[in-house]
Order: C-alpha cells, then sequence, then structure tokens
DNA sequence: TTAAACGGTGGAGTATAGTCCACTGTCAAG
DNA sequence: CTTGACAGTGGACTATACTCCACCGTTTAA
C-alpha cells in the first residue's frame, strides 16, 4: 500500500506518517520501496498505526508508545513491570477524576449560591440535582 | 511575598512564575514593588496560582485557564451568561469524566482480563498481528 | 567586607508533535 | 502530450510550555 492509503486507513497525515517514520516510531524495511522509490507499507505498518492511534488516545506520549511497543515485541509486556504500568496509569486517572469532581463542586457552588437568584438558579437546582 | 516564597508555596519555579507573567496569565498591580524593584505578589495571586495548577493538573492549557479566570473574574457567574458558560464547563468536565472512566475501564479489563497478558496486550493483540 | 543567595530583565534554547513548503519525480486520464 | 494527483526529500516553521543563561543589582550572614 502506499502512503495515501495508509494515511486514509489510519486517519493521520502523510506527513504525520513521515514524520513517525523519521523519529523511529515507524520502521520500514529496507526493500520496502518499489521501482518508482516509492515506498510500500505493509498491512503491519497499518495496524501499528492503529495501534499508536489507540495508544494516543490513551494519553501516551509518542516516547511512551516507543517503549510500550518495544516492550511488546521483546515480550516484555507479559511480565510484572508492564502491570505496574498500567496500574500507575489507572491511578493517574483516578487522581484526574478526583480534581475534576473537586473542580465541579466549585463550580456548582458558584453557581448555586450566588446571591443575585435569577430564574436560570431554578432552572440548574433542577437539571444538577444529583450532579 | 517574593517571588522566592511564592515559588515555595505555589510549586512552580521562579522561571515559570515570570513566564505566566509575561504571557498576562498572572497579572502584578504595577504598584507591586518594593523600593528595591522586587515583586511583591499578593496572597491573592498565590491562590491564582494554585487555581492554575489544578486546572492545569485536569488537562486545561493556559489558553483555556485564562479564559476560565477571566469570565470568573469579570464576575461572569452573576449573570445568566455566566451561568450558562459555567453550566457548560461542567458539562465538559462530566465528558472528561467519563472519558476517563472509559479509558480505566479499558485498561483494567486489559490487565485483568487476559490471564497472562497485561496491559496494552490486549490492544496491541488486537492490532499489532503479524508484526 | 565579601561571598552566597536572592531578585530583575532580556533573550536564547528545549521538548513535543507535528505542519508546511519548495522542488522534484511518477503515473493515469483525457 | 500535457495536466493533475500523488510520491519523495530536506528543511523551515508553528504552538505550547517551559527552562536556562548572562548579566546585573540587593540582601544577608559569616
Amino acid at each position: 500500500m502506499l502512503i495515501g492509503i495508509i494515511a486514509h486507513e489510519s486517519g493521520f497525515s502523510r506527513d504525520t506518517i513521515r514524520y513517525y517514520e523519521k523519529i523511529g516510531l515507524l520502521r520500514l524495511p529496507k526493500r520496502a520501496r518499489r521501482e518508482n522509490n516509492y515506498k510500500e507499507y505493509s498491512p503491519a505498518i497499518l495496524s501499528r498505526l492503529r495501534a499508536i492511534k489507540e495508544l494516543k488516545n490513551i494519553g501516551y506520549t509518542l516516547a511512551e508508545i516507543q517503549q510500550v511497543i518495544m516492550s511488546y515485541e521483546t515480550g516484555g509486556l507479559d511480565c510484572l513491570a508492564g502491570k505496574a504500568q498500567v496500574l500507575e496509569k489507572v491511578r493517574l486517572i483516578d487522581q484526574q477524576i478526583t480534581q475534576l469532581l473537586a473542580i465541579k463542586q466549585q463550580l456548582l457552588e458558584a453557581v448555586v449560591d450566588c446571591p443575585n437568584h435569577c430564574k436560570i438558579t431554578a432552572i440548574l437546582d433542577n437539571t444538577l440535582i444529583g450532579i
């Protein structure tokens, strides 16, 4: 497959894919060229890009993704350290949620406590119950 | 308070605090100088920095933080539009929490579900097969 | 008194993650 | 046979959010 297809299928731009190649996140076999010098991307590369996309969505940096994929390829993820890594991530997420809840609480208090009770307060009281 | 104290209390470096001043995220009164030209930071500034830290932790960019604080300070909270804005913010926070919970779920499943594998292995197994 | 520690300013440099551009080569349709 | 879409390369540029440095003045403790 040529880069246009890969870009379309993966959802990354050509430039981004080339950027990933440049930083070594994607490695093409040396022979992965057609006679006209166009790069030939394997389905494996596409899979990898999809994995990268998912990992990015979870909030991993490219460096972390590189690590994770490397660990995976060397079988490193079947170990305790791998699990510890995920659990750490979960811990961070919990922290974030806690903070979000705190901020939300503050915001709601700011809305409800507001001295000038306009009509909206009633609406808010109804819509925000249980939050 | 001088910048050293503020830095220590807020957890930001001096450079970062000065950077925030430069981009206008922090605004000192013109008269907030001692006779020796040292800047005098008020407790309000410290509060603001703590707010910034919290907002940063939950993933806001400095630009967003600037917006949020501005809305807050212009008394936006006392009027209808202000309340709508807060509500919108609350909605976004809820969205974020939902997303975080989903991610956490995925991560936990990745760890717990696969008997021998951990973490991302689930994602990777699905996307990287054949690499 | 003098040296460390702190403060101020301006400007350069860093890291991350791309994005854009110029210039060139290739291919397929009309 | 030309035109447009696509491919390749190298390098410049962007935004975000700092971080560091040089060079200067001030304060404080030995």
